[in-house]
DNA sequence: TCCTGCTTTCAAAACGTTCTGAACGCAAAG
DNA sequence: CTTTGCGTTCAGAACGTTTTGAAAGCAGGA
């Protein structure tokens, strides 16, 4: 293969590894995608990790994970008893599928966890010392800017999701301290 | 101290370290911070790795880093020779802080790289057989959507860094594959 | 200048994560 | 029914990262 052909897929396939670990991902499930997307051809475990110099047990499990995040799909290739897999080429649904069940998740779960702190010092209002009273306001003043700014990430996440076609940016860095 | 105030105390240190995570830091310097964040005083050394249980070193260092990071400044408090820290509270300052130097400098170096690719891609246009002339054009698609990605991240990074009132949604999503 | 008390540094250890390769399971073909 | 060619699993190895604790460094006060 030509030198720069040769070249520009091993960065594409590097740089796909850095991308992977950003979003929190193994650097080889990374690394996986960038062979799947460069091929025309749907590839097997074994060109995979022959083109990777991986062993076949991690391929088989990174491939797994890949088509649980909805990255790469199998494909039947008539004749061959092999596994044959495609890389997902839409960035939008790879990037939604990734917002959508990990960072959702994320998000809704520190809101709540924010809620219930919320209620815990309220709650505990009358029981509390002058000393405990004072701190009590000073952490509800805290965790209320965290609130806010999980709110911003939840509205900003529900809006790309949404597909909606203006991010009302008013409306968001509206949402203030109480 | 109120059993709800230590309650909410731990799931919000707790819930910093797993935010720190999530953002690429380590467990450690999340919850470092979650605990300056909730002390009305600024902390020295001490008072953090005893709240935290750990090592003095440990403390030490990672309290530099959210230093370093603008998530934390140093207090000097009159008589003392202990240092204090305490934590910057406003979370769009460590926001920006942390997407203006470190992601800002992923996107761009992503794009270069990909420029790379493109002019490598060009210039060995001549001398490539049939075959390697239609990978090569295969390559410039999947590179085009990875361009296409890197492009919105940078635009909506930098609306964001700007403090732009509004996000024009519409003008980012028109960003095509050429 | 010499203590004293605190911070910083760093090598070693602990820890968690990821990779490997052999063993196993399974299904199609003969 | 047996063989063959895959994919999957998992215990152990390799690796990288984080923590620790002791030693060194540093600055202020006596």
């Amino acid at each position: 293969m030509h030198d720069n052909l040769a070249a520009v897929n091993r960065s594409t396939i590097s740089g796909m590894g850095r991308l992977a670990r950003f979003f929190g991902f193994s650097e080889v499930m990374g690394r996986l995608y960038g062979a799947a997307l460069l091929s025309p051809e749907p590839l097997s475990l074994d060109d995979l990790a022959q083109r990777l110099q991986i062993s076949k047990g991690s391929v088989s499990m990174n491939m797994r994970s890949l088509e649980r995040w909805g990255m790469a799909t199998e494909v039947w290739v008539r004749g061959e008893r092999k596994k044959y897999y495609k890389a997902e080429s839409d960035m939008w649904q790879v990037i939604r599928n990734v917002l959508s069940s990990r960072e959702r998740r994320e998000v809704n779960l520190a809101l709540e966890v924010l809620g219930e702190s919320v209620e815990k010092l309220q709650q505990a209002g009358s029981e509390l010392s002058p000393e405990e009273r004072e701190l009590a306001h000073y952490y509800l003043e805290r965790i209320g800017e965290l609130q806010a700014f999980f709110q911003f990430a939840q509205i900003a996440l529900e809006t790309v999701l949404g597909g909606a076609e203006t991010l009302d940016f008013d409306a968001i860095t509206k949402i203030e301290i109480r």
